[in-house]
DNA sequence: ACCTGAACACCGTTCAAGT
DNA sequence: ACCTGAACACCGTTCAAGT
C-alpha cells in the first residue's frame, strides 16, 4: 500500500480510537511507520490529512448508500436503512462523524472532499424522492424535504452524542423520534 | 469585576472572534490583564474555563427563552421566536453555539453546566407543550416532540454552518425548512 | 488568598540534508 | 522523488516563589 493511503488509514484509526485531538502528525507518522514529518510530503498540513480522511469516509458512506438504493426494498425501507446507516456510523465512529458533518474545516474545503460529500447527499435525496413518488412522504420541494429529514437525524445524533437526549427524562431515542417524524410526515392515505 | 468573571468574558470574546482554537490560556490571561497561568487559580484547566463559558451562555439563552415564554404571544409565535433565537445565536456566535450543542466535553460535564443546559431545554419543552395544548402541534409524547423539533433546528443549523445547505442546489434555508416542518406537523383543523 | 516567571513536555511546521 | 533529524514557535500544565 502506498504511504499516503497508510497515512490516511492510520489517521482514521487514531481518530476513531481517541478523537480528533489524538490525531497528531507524530502519532500518525509513527503508526504508518514513517517519521513525524513524512506526512508533509503527501499532505499540505494536518487539516489536509483530515480532509483526506473525511473524503474516503464520505466515499464509504456513499457506497453503502448506493447499495441500499439499488436493493430490492420498498422506498420506505430504503429510507429506514439509510437512517440506520447514519445512526450506526455516528455511534461507532463518533469523532469521524463529527469530522464529516460538524467540522468548520470540512465546511470550508472544496475539491475531492466536497465532491464526495455531494455524492452522499445525492444518494440520500434520491431515496427520499422515491418515498415521495410512492406517496410515503408529502409533496414538499424535494431538496427541502431531504435536507429536513437529514438534518433531523443529524441533529438527534448530535444531541445524543452530546448526552442531551435523556430517555429517562421523557425525551426519546433517535429511533423513536425518527419514527414519529416519518409517521407524522406520511400523507394520510385518503 | 472579579477576576474569574473577567476570564470567562475574555474567553467568550476570543471564542466568538476566532473559534475554539483561539481560546488559549495565554490569550485569555492577557485579555483579562493577568498572567498566562492565573486562570489556574480560578479554573482547574482549559476545559473547565470553557465549561464556565458554556454555563453562562446557557444561562443567557435560558433567560431569553424565559422572556419569550412569559410574553403575550400565541404559542406558535413563541415557538417561532425561540427558533429564531437559536438561529441568530448560531449565526452570530457559531463557535459558541458549537461549544454549547456540539462538544463532547460539554456532554461529559456535570454540575452548574448541566443544570443550566437542562433549564434551557425545560423552557423549550414548555413552549412546545403550549403549542400542543392549543392544538398547533400533534399529540405525540411531549419529550419526544420537543427533542424532535429542537434536533431539527439544531441539525439544520449545523448543516448550514457546515456549508452543506445549498439553496442554489434546491436545498432550502433553515427558516423555510422549519416552516415546512411545523406546517406538516400541524394537525389538520378538522 | 491570589498572582507571577521559569520550566517541561508536546505539537505543528519548516529547513537543510540524506538516499 | 521520498524521507529524516534538528530546530522553532506555541501551547497546556506544573512548580517554586512572591505579596
Amino acid at each position: 500500500m502506498t504511504t499516503d493511503k497508510r497515512l490516511i488509514e492510520a489517521a482514521a484509526k487514531l481518530l476513531d480510537a481517541g478523537g480528533e485531538e489524538a490525531v497528531t502528525l507524530r502519532a500518525v507518522g509513527h503508526a504508518a511507520g514513517v517519521s513525524h514529518n513524512a506526512p508533509y510530503k503527501h499532505f499540505a498540513n494536518r487539516s489536509a490529512l483530515l480532509a483526506a480522511v473525511a473524503a474516503v469516509s464520505f466515499a464509504d458512506l456513499a457506497q453503502a448508500m448506493a447499495t441500499i438504493r439499488r436493493s430490492r426494498r420498498t422506498p420506505t425501507k430504503k429510507l429506514m436503512a439509510t437512517l440506520n446507516l447514519f445512526m450506526d456510523y455516528s455511534r461507532e465512529h463518533p469523532a469521524r462523524y463529527r469530522l464529516l458533518f460538524n467540522n468548520p474545516e470540512t465546511a470550508a474545503a472544496g475539491g475531492e472532499l466536497k465532491i464526495k460529500a455531494l455524492e452522499t447527499f445525492e444518494h440520500f435525496r434520491s431515496i427520499v424522492q422515491e418515498c415521495q413518488e410512492t406517496n410515503n412522504l408529502p409533496s414538499a420541494p424535494i431538496g427541502t424535504l431531504a435536507s429536513l429529514i437529514f438534518a433531523t437525524v443529524h441533529g438527534l445524533l448530535a444531541i445524543e452524542g452530546n448526552g442531551q437526549l435523556h430517555p429517562e427524562k421523557g425525551l426519546s431515542s433517535v429511533e423513536a423520534s425518527m419514527e414519529i417524524l416519518l409517521g407524522l410526515l406520511a400523507p394520510s392515505k385518503a
